[in-house]
DNA sequence: TAAGTGATCTCT
DNA sequence: GAGATCACTTAA
């Protein structure tokens, strides 16, 4: 492994989700099947931020579903929607305070269910933590982002929650 | 542009 | 229990 190449640690995430959001821009998405081991950069995330933020599934409280977005920062929420697809998100913040960063695009690959399809990502990794011994973690491998390659924009496909929340420029997108 | 697909949430 | 919804993708 690259000495440069670091691991992040559980403490990463335990910050302002909108920070973590960006600073995930550039960082390598790793996963580790049996022998294989695909990484790609993480260019595409948007983050759902606490109890108000009535485009994330925490404003209505915890549920079955979105308890670990009520968890502590660093572990993994997982979920399976329209029928077919699993989202991956990374919670962050606090225990008990509801936030996640949703990881929507990597370098290769766009659209978030198309990742986890191929990165193999599925329920059995939501609650567990972002690190190397659930075969899912992230990297900082050195890449630098500037600040003009980072793109703020509003999230996609929550029109539901409203004209101000569906408006928050809560999506960031790195254009390398 | 719309269908597919099924878990989950919100009422009865 | 029933009905609606859904942080999407693909095919046309």
């Amino acid at each position: 492994m690259d000495k440069k190449s670091k691991i992040l640690p559980a403490d990463f995430f335990n910050r302002d989700t909108l920070k973590v959001a960006r600073d995930l821009l550039g960082k390598f998405l790793v996963r580790k099947i049996g022998r294989r081991v695909l990484s790609d950069v993480i260019t595409e995330v948007e983050a759902y931020d606490g109890f108000d933020d009535r485009a994330s599934h925490s404003h209505r409280g915890m549920t079955k579903r979105n308890e670990p977005m009520f968890g502590e920062a660093g572990i993994f929420y997982v979920y399976f929607t329209y029928g077919m697809h699993f989202m991956l998100n990374i919670v962050t913040g606090e225990k008990d305070y509801p936030a996640a960063v949703l990881i929507r695009g990597l370098q290769h690959v766009s659209g978030p269910a198309r990742l986890t399809k191929k990165f193999r990502i599925d329920k059995k990794l939501n609650g567990l933590p972002v690190s190397k011994k659930s075969g899912l973690w992230v990297e900082d491998r050195g890449v630098v982002v500037s600040k003009k390659q980072i793109k703020q924009t509003p999230r996609i496909g929550v029109l539901y929650a409203g004209p101000v929340w569906a408006k928050k420029p809560y999506r960031f997108v790195f254009e390398s």
